[in-house]
DNA sequence: GTAATTGCAAAAGATTTGCCCCATT
DNA sequence: AATGGGGCAAATCTTTTGCAATTAC
C-alpha cells in the first residue's frame, strides 16, 4: 500500500516515531510525539520529528489534521477514512465514523468543482468527560 | 445578531475590514486582506488587521478556516453555514451547500460526544478551470 | 563507500503583544 | 476627558532548513 516512492532508510528514529502514532489512540502534536520519543531515544530532535512526520505523510502512512481549533498540526497514522470530534473543552480529539450519506453527495454536479480527492469532516462540541455546556 | 459583548467602537479599520470581507467571494488570508486594506488606508499596519479578525471572530462576524491545505488562515464574512472546497491545483477555496443529510446525522448516540456545537466539511480536489488530475 | 538521515541551531513564516500616541464616543 | 483602538516593532510559536557528523544499506 505504501507507494514506495523514493529509496529510505529504516531509522530507529522513524520506527519510533510510526510506533508512537500507531498505538497512540489520541492525535498527538508533533511536541507532543517529540516529547514521547525523547523517553525511548533520548537525543533525538524536533527537526528530525518533523522531517519524519513530512515524509511519513508524503507515503501516506500518516494524516496531518489542521482545524480552526488548534495551533498547531495533530497526526494520526493513516486508518480507513473517518471524521473528528473536537471537544472545546478539554481539546480532545477523537475520531467519528464517517457518515456513509456522504458517499452519496453528488458534488461534481456542483459548479466549479472537477473531481473528488478527498474529504474532511470535523465536528466540534462537548465530549462526555466535560459534560454539557454550561448553555444547557 | 452580533452578541454585542463588550463596548467597541467604529474605526475606520475595522468597517474597511469588514468590507473587504463582505464583497470579496473568496477567503482571503489576513496577509491579502492587510494588502487589500492598504489601498484604502495606506497605513494600516498586519497588526490591526489581525487584532481586527480576532475581535470579529469573537463577535461571531467573521469565520475562520485553518485546513490541512493552507499554511496560513483564511477568513470570511460569517454567512449561512456551509462547506468548503479547495482545489489542490490552484488554492482556491470555494464555498459549498452542506448536504442536509448531515443534519440528521445522530452524533450524540456516539460514545464519547455529549453535545454538538457546529460542524466542519472541507471537500478536497480539482476546479473546473483546473480541470480533472492528470490521472485520468 | 555512499547517500540518506540525524542533531543542532539558525531561519522562516504566521500570529500575538507591549507600548505609547491618537481618535471615537 | 476618558479609553478603545491603531501603528510599529519586538516577541512568540510552529515548522522548516543548512550543515557537518553519523549510520543504514
Amino acid at each position: 500500500m505504501k507507494p514506495a516512492g523514493k529509496k529510505s532508510r529504516n531509522t530507529r528514529q522513524r520506527t519510533v516515531i510510526m510506533e508512537i502514532l500507531r498505538k497512540s489512540g489520541y492525535h498527538p502534536t508533533a511536541e507532543a510525539i517529540y516529547h514521547e520519543a525523547r523517553k525511548v531515544l533520548p537525543n533525538i530532535s524536533l527537526g528530525t520529528v518533523y522531517r519524519n512526520l513530512n515524509f511519513l505523510r508524503e507515503q501516506g502512512q500518516v494524516r496531518e489534521i489542521r482545524t480552526d481549533c488548534d495551533s498547531s498540526s495533530r497526526f494520526e497514522g493513516k486508518c480507513p477514512p473517518h471524521a473528528h470530534f473536537h471537544c472545546t473543552n478539554c481539546q480532545a480529539v477523537l475520531d467519528l465514523p464517517l457518515p456513509e450519506c456522504l458517499d452519496e453527495v453528488r458534488w461534481e454536479g456542483t459548479t466549479d468543482i472537477s473531481s473528488i480527492q478527498s474529504m474532511d469532516l470535523h465536528v466540534i462540541g462537548a465530549c462526555r468527560e466535560c459534560g454539557p455546556p454550561v448553555t444547557v
